[in-house]
DNA sequence: GGCCATAATGCGTGAACCGACATAGCTCAG
DNA sequence: CTGAGCTATGTCGGTTCACGCATTATGGCC
């Protein structure tokens, strides 16, 4: 059953775009390794909390009490967020006496949400059209 | 109590980056909604599975007979995956006979994934060269 | 019409994780 | 040294979600 399939179409569509034939095999996929460590960073910006965090320390360093009335959350779970967003290297921190003052220390995020909120904008103009085409 | 630390020092970090003044309320801060909707996006690119899928389809269309081969995992884990992406506009498919054609639907995810790659490299190198310091 | 292949959906299980309460650790004032 | 404030961590309940199995829906072939 599986030998029909597999040795009857090397194209598995009809289309033009179908390839550019040879790699067959997985030629320029990014290794498993990767995948994991690039969604794993996808992952802490898959928080509200978190990009809230990030929102709020890009706008200048914060101790922890300032997020903490910021965002309303508990301290522990700022705590854990922070502690969380301090090991991936997107922020730093430094003692200011007995607080802990947080800092932004990767512009990249910030790029990332800009991109993808162009593009969420973008979509959501396209729908806007299609409403009014109807 | 707090009286005491409120009045010595409005602003919470004594270095040179200690803010703007004025704007202590919340300016440029992104809405909750926007927070959500990014973090929704995101979440979506914090899966190893959906990110090889978007890797694989970027290479060409393929159906979704030719995505469980190539990674694996069951039928129905590739078909909800794929819905999920499709709902969130990053594929696009079409009828082939009795074949659904998947293709990426969005150049976005892979100049996130490169923007997130470069820095990843940048951060082990730097790793390596503390380790090689000591 | 039935039959088969392909894809989508219900359902269940298990792990991961959010979020808060309680506790321990650290630093400064007295 | 002792107490008080700020932060980090152990623990736990509740929710979400990945992942597979079984079933259903859909289109081509006899």
């Amino acid at each position: 059953m599986g030998a029909l399939t597999s040795s009857s179409h090397p194209s598995p569509v009809t289309s033009p775009a179908a390839g550019p034939a040879a790699g067959v095999e997985a030629s320029a996929e990014p290794s498993p390794e990767l995948l994991v460590e690039l969604s794993q960073f996808f992952r802490l910006l898959s928080e509200p909390a978190r990009l809230q965090l990030l929102c709020l320390l890009k706008q200048g360093p914060l101790d922890v009490a300032a997020l903490i009335e910021a965002t309303g959350f508990s301290q522990s779970h700022i705590s854990r967020q922070l502690g969380q967003l301090q090991r991936a290297g997107l922020v730093s921190c430094r003692r200011e006496g007995v607080r802990m003052i947080y800092a932004a220390d990767d512009e990249l995020v910030h790029d990332l949400c800009a991109l993808v909120q162009s593009r969420l904008k973008q979509r959501l103009e396209a729908q806007l059209r299609q409403l009014q085409a109807i």
